[in-house]
DNA sequence: TCTGGGGTCCTAGGACCC
DNA sequence: TCTGGGGTCCTAGGACCC
């Protein structure tokens, strides 16, 4: 049997370089891009990293150093960098027989049936390159977690030229690659763990491979356990499956102003249900359980804090906006308390089933296939006059809530009125 | 003034059953 | 009169990821 091999690509600041593709005039200059609400750093360029930006601060206490260093600000652009990352995935696809797409910028490969790793690994990357303009790194190992950490490697030393091959290295040579860098590098092991794992001599990638698994799982759980053995070459996490349906869906925004009365709330839970709906039918699924989260701003220690969520379960699974709406609102009914500075609300959807496999329940009365018809209905005239062109009252109510987006890029790929304009002179 | 959103998996503990 | 213990299911919460 060959010996097992993963890859995983990732693009470099990938957000970034979503904005620089289609703004040439960018090309030097170092951009960051802010979460949703123009919150947070969320993406950096190479010249804002050599800046020393750090990752996930909060713009308002950048933005005086981003003006004196002419830092550009964008806010971001997620049909942009989505419709970036499918063309990407589209590259990956067509070059190898098993892809998982992990997030918008990482897709993992198997290559154990491919030969010549490494030089595979640079023609991906001159693809990718050449058909989107985005440059990757590519890191190669015997797991996940190896060909992760080895990705790692391929940014971190440029020799390699954006690919590096652990399964090329010599056993000495890759302990002394691990010893060089911090534990909190391994994939899996966050600020939490780190803490912990230093607090018992455990500094290194290196210390945590050679650290005993059955030990490890006894204090930290299973879950390390198996990076413990991925770290020493066994294989423990698979490839997925593309496409898997999601067991939750979420869709939750922070306000883009404070607000105190129930009724942009109301709008905004209303427009989340209608998006979170819209996912569960393209995903061809039903709910049974609809969570509304309300709450404060955290940040504003001096504003009383409050945050509930509450679970509303249905009678019968359903896809349908209207019956998620009414449980939805009926939970912000109960969980909404005047007098509170509100911050953010949610919807979760739950205990999601494939509609086609639905069971009927005894006494109750099978769905109206008039409900689905409307809904799919609904649905196509959205995609293809673009979100939003049918939706629900309610939405409307006052749109108090609607958040900050102050310096978004055209969407250039996705919509006609938007596309880059090429000048000839 | 201004601090993201969307997901997964695991574990602990309570309820319930036999 | 004696009142156990193991299995399973569910939920909340915590950790992680990007």
């Amino acid at each position: 049997m060959p010996r097992q091999a993963f890859a995983l690509v990732d693009a470099n600041n990938f957000y970034a370089t979503c904005e620089k593709v289609f703004q040439p005039e960018l090309a030097t200059r170092p951009v960051v891009v802010l979460s949703n609400n123009d919150g947070c750093i969320v993406a950096r360029s190479a010249e804002a990293k050599a800046l020393q930006i750090p990752m996930g601060a909060p713009i308002h206490e950048w933005r005086e150093f981003c003006d004196r260093h002419d830092v550009v600000i964008k806010s971001s652009n997620y049909t942009l960098y989505g419709d970036m990352s499918a063309r990407m995935l589209g590259v990956l696809q067509d070059m190898c027989p098993e892809v998982e797409s992990y997030s918008i910028d990482e897709s993992f490969l198997n290559l154990t049936s491919l030969r010549d790793h490494t030089q595979l690994g640079f023609e991906l990357r001159r693809a990718i390159r050449c058909r989107t303009h985005i440059t990757c790194g590519v890191g190669i190992g015997q797991t996940k977690t190896l060909a992760k950490f080895a990705n790692f490697i391929a940014k971190k030393q440029p020799f390699w030229g954006g690919v590096f091959n652990l399964l090329d290295q010599p056993a000495e040579m890759m302990d002394g690659l691990m010893s060089g860098y911090p534990v909190d590098e391994v994939w899996g092991v966050g600020r939490r763990l780190s803490k912990r794992l230093n607090e018992e001599g455990i500094l290194t990638v290196l210390d945590l491979k050679q650290a005993d698994p059955d030990r490890i799982r006894v204090r930290y759980g299973v879950v390390l356990e198996k990076t413990v053995r991925e770290l020493n070459g066994l294989s423990c996490l698979s490839m997925e499956e593309v496409g898997r349906p999601k067991q939750q869906i979420m869709a939750s925004r922070s306000f883009g102003a404070t607000l105190t009365e129930l009724l942009p709330i109301r709008s905004a839970v209303s427009h989340h249900i209608a998006r979170a709906a819209e996912k569960l039918r393209q995903q061809n699924g039903l709910a049974q359980h609809v969570y509304v989260m309300l709450r404060t701003n955290p940040f504003r220690e001096q504003d009383l804090q409050y945050r509930r969520t509450t679970l509303i379960p249905l009678a019968m699974p359903t896809s349908d906006t209207r019956v998620l709406m009414a449980a939805a609102m009926a939970g912000l009914k109960d969980i909404y308390v005047p007098g509170f500075r509100y911050h953010k609300v949610g919807v979760m959807l739950g205990q999601i089933t494939d509609a086609g496999v639905q069971q009927q329940d005894l006494f109750s009365q099978p769905d109206d296939p008039r409900r689905s018809r409307l809904m799919s209905l609904v649905d196509q005239i959205n995609q293809v006059q673009g979100r939003g062109t049918l939706h629900f009252a309610s939405t409307d109510l006052d749109d108090g809530w609607q958040m900050r987006t102050g310096s978004r890029s055209p969407r250039y790929t996705t919509c006609w009125e938007e596309l880059p304009v090429a000048l000839c002179c």
